[in-house]
DNA sequence: AAGATATTTTGATGATTATCTAAATATAGT
DNA sequence: ACTATATTTAGATAATCATCAAAATATCTT
């Protein structure tokens, strides 16, 4: 299930570019909503989705959850698409 | 709609089959509908996902249709993980 | 404990998706 | 032209998905 729901993840938009913001800094989930023309309930789905893909992590700080990138996923995928895009017959 | 599609195309893990077999080399719809347990039309919807996708590639030779590998799309999609992946702040 | 703020959960809806069977199209050989 | 082979298209169905409004939960402040 990993790579399809990192895929599956990666598939959607708004969901690369939160992905794509958390990238700078680690932001709480309202920054991230207010970024968006999206209601908070949407947003709060759609973080969700890239937690269960593994590829943000969540913590508490007070009031606020903090969202930040988790990049060992992306060794995984980026493992499958150099090994996709590296011919077999090539020697080199 | 290039980077949508292309992570869609991935997430199903019949079409990273099909992808991963094609890298050994072109194979008719035939043969690639002969490895699955799933029916043929579904097979054909698939190909058609990964040709609209931008992956695949068919070419009509008689009675077959061979499929091949088209390597054009995934620099897009690596480089965009490639971006992501290098957290901005480092420097080298 | 009561109110304010931040975020998620619930429940509903319309859109897309994976899959099937049956029918259609295209090519090759007789 | 007819038949066989290869593949796609059409039509249907059940599952998943993105989205919203409303309600619920968690933390802080007073």
């Amino acid at each position: 299930m990993g790579l399809s729901s990192a895929f599956k993840a990666l598939s959607d938009p708004v969901r690369r570019k939160i992905l794509y913001m958390l990238r700078e800094r680690d932001m709480t989930a309202g920054e991230i909503a207010e970024k968006f023309d999206i209601s908070w309930p949407t947003i709060s789905h759609h973080l969700n989705v890239l937690k269960q893909a593994g590829m943000v992590v969540d913590e508490r700080k007070g009031q606020n959850i903090y969202y930040s990138l988790n990049t060992s996923v992306f060794e995984e995928v980026v493992a499958f698409l150099m090994e996709l895009w590296g011919r077999k017959e090539t020697g080199f």
